[in-house]
DNA sequence: GAATGCAATGTAATACTATTACATCATGTT
DNA sequence: AACATGATGTAATAGTATTACATTGCATTC
């Protein structure tokens, strides 16, 4: 079976290098924005931006969507979460400060993403589309497609 | 000075190639959804769905969102228009009957994009994607950026 | 210490994107 | 005629995101 969310010693050592991450760059993580990228940690999985505030609203938080948006926008800035356009959904990222060149990994069928910080995957692409005169941002590339799992479970029951 | 739109010679070129393509495929081009293709060409950029009903009312139909919603989806499906989940838009598919394998350069500035039906591009990203027990589904990886017009802006003034 | 400025948050309202559910209409088949 | 099917009309609603303005807390300045 597979787990449902992370264990808490990682999501604590995981918002424990984002705390440093930002005291390192003199940005300002709040409870609340610390809250808000607890919860989408603690997923493991993309999150929905309504559902985080659903998460807030139990938790005894006022909450509004201001509220989830404004934080998730501060912690994209920081690059501590990303924002997966094709899903309409946030993903904690694991490692702040990398370059976050690479590629999203996203499941359609499990809902699950991987991120794959490594820009030697899109290099190529990217120096391409030099003959278009395109001027590629930098970022991961949203791949949709099927897991390893899902497509294990397909294939062998 | 930058067009606006594609000129009408263009459009009708354009309109009859997706009709024989339907024919051809024994799929059901209808008035309505050969309107609502020929608005998506015109535009020459992406569409957002809602300016399309717009537009279809302006020009006297009847329509609510299912209207185009439901054209929209007849029309990617015949793969005559693609979805631009990262910017919530629709893009008319220049080469009907092609693979649709490979990048859509969009451009944050001006907000144009433009389909490079070229496997080759995104082939070598892909296959290393094996690795991760990932397979990505076909389709059109959308790129964002900046496109050579606006980067030209940029730079020379 | 009062006044000021600023960043963060609270709150209400609204805009924008997309889908569901059900009615209607036309067309072709039995 | 009865029926099935695909396409469209229409109303309502769900889901995503932003705007506008009020409030709070804290640091700076006078
Ligand atoms: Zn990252
Ligand atoms: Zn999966
Ligand atoms: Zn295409
Ligand atoms: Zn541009």
């Amino acid at each position: 079976m597979r787990i449902k969310s992370l264990h808490p010693d990682r999501v604590r050592a995981w918002l424990a290098r984002a705390e440093a991450w930002c005291r390192a760059r003199g940005s300002n993580l709040t409870p609340l924005r610390r809250e808000v990228l607890e919860l989408v940690i603690a997923r493991g999985r993309p999150v929905r931006a309504y559902e985080l505030l659903d998460a807030l609203r139990a938790r005894g938080r006022a909450g509004s969507p201001p509220t989830v948006y404004r934080a998730l926008e501060f912690l994209e800035a920081e690059g501590l979460v990303h924002r997966l356009s094709a899903r309409k959904a946030w993903l904690a990222c694991p490692e702040p400060g990398h370059d976050h060149a690479g590629v999203v990994l996203s499941c359609r069928h499990c809902g699950r993403a991987l991120e794959v910080d490594d820009a030697s995957l899109v290099e190529p692409l990217l120096a391409r589309l030099d003959a278009y005169g395109f001027e590629p941002e930098a970022g991961l590339l949203e791949v949709p497609g099927t897991c390893d799992w899902c497509r294990q479970e397909r294939d062998h029951g």
